[in-house]
DNA sequence: AGCGGTCAAGTTGAT
DNA sequence: ATCAACTTGACCGCT
């Protein structure tokens, strides 16, 4: 009933993704830079079949690609065109077996760019490559088949509501590529579910709950409640977040991961909903088998 | 071979 | 005013 989520990154299993820094990078010529993003982007896209195949034999049934998977991709010096690298159709196409892999074994990838893509900025140029980064990781979405850009409402800038008009207006106005696939996700210092929702509907775009930003970030809400609403906001399955604080609950930071979930922390609702829930904890892989093995137990 | 310092980006809140 | 935290290591370069 429950798909279980992978993040990113293995803990034991020896699949690693590569990356570099602009620092590095920049230093050298084009040539070098070519042959070392080449390199590290069909790494990536053969670490990606491998991570699709990892959890298609160990019953996990989403996969998260990390937003470095292109290294430098978007970056305003260094970026570029991946057609125009010298292994690019080599990399296309890895990335599309990748698709088809996920599809065969039905493994669901999402993306969700970090903290500097946002749309509820003030600055025009910030929206700009906040775009420029969606643009980005939809390219990859299409050729892998991924439904999912998952991002949080950014900055509150002390006004939310202005805020979160802003980020309205823009999304009225993505290329339909992102916004077929673009989710709103409660956070744990700004935007709760109660702020999102409303946004949510008002533009069709799916709310991914995380319930552990709740409860560290709370908004008179019930957890059913949220839940029930979220549900509502999805045209597919939806996506939901797990985590378990580090430090227990009440502790100055609950907003730390731990290395498993607490089954206790897993909201009784869920259990017998048609959903994905990614599970965010340190132990990657181990976490979310185990937390599997748990919620068969019961 | 091992280890430490460093890493593109934005915002918030602790100090 | 500065800086860690966020999702979290992985990388290069020095010894």
């Amino acid at each position: 009933m429950i798909r279980l989520g992978l993040c990113c990154l293995f803990k034991e299993e020896p699949i690693k993704f590569r990356t570099t820094t602009a620092k590095y990078s920049g230093r050298l010529t084009t040539a070098e830079r070519d042959k070392k993003l080449s390199e590290l982007c069909l790494h990536n896209a053969e670490s990606l079949l491998k991570a699709i195949r990892f959890c298609s034999s160990n019953g996990i049934g989403a996969f998260r690609v990390n937003s470095r998977i292109l290294p430098l991709n978007t970056h305003p010096e260094l970026g570029y065109i991946v057609k125009q690298l010298s292994a690019g159709n080599e990399i296309e196409n890895k990335f599309r077996e990748c698709g088809r892999e996920a599809s065969r074994l039905n493994i669901r990838l999402s993306f969700h760019p970090d903290q500097f893509t946002l749309l509820s900025s003030p600055d025009p140029e910030i929206t700009r490559k906040s775009i420029m980064e969606l643009q980005y990781q939809s390219e990859v979405a299409e050729w892998i088949g991924a439904d999912i850009i998952n991002i949080h409402g950014g900055g509150g800038y002390g006004d939310k509501k202005s805020a979160l008009t802003r980020v309205g207006s823009v999304i009225d106005k993505l290329d339909s590529v992102i916004r077929k696939r673009l989710t709103l996700e409660n956070d744990d210092r700004v935007y709760t579910p109660a702020d999102l929702l409303p946004l949510c509907l008002r533009h069709g775009i799916p709310l991914v709950y995380d319930v552990h930003h709740h409860r560290c970030l709370p908004d008179g809400m019930s957890v059913k409640s949220v839940t029930e609403q979220a549900l509502a906001t999805w045209n597919r399955e939806p996506l939901f977040h797990i985590s378990s604080p580090k430090e227990g609950w009440g502790k100055p930071q609950p907003g730390k991961h731990h290395d498993f979930i607490d089954i206790n922390d897993f909201p009784m609702d869920w259990r017998t909903l048609n959903i994905t829930v990614d599970v965010e904890a340190k132990a990657k892989e181990e976490a979310v088998l185990q937390l599997q093995r748990e919620l068969r137990a019961l």
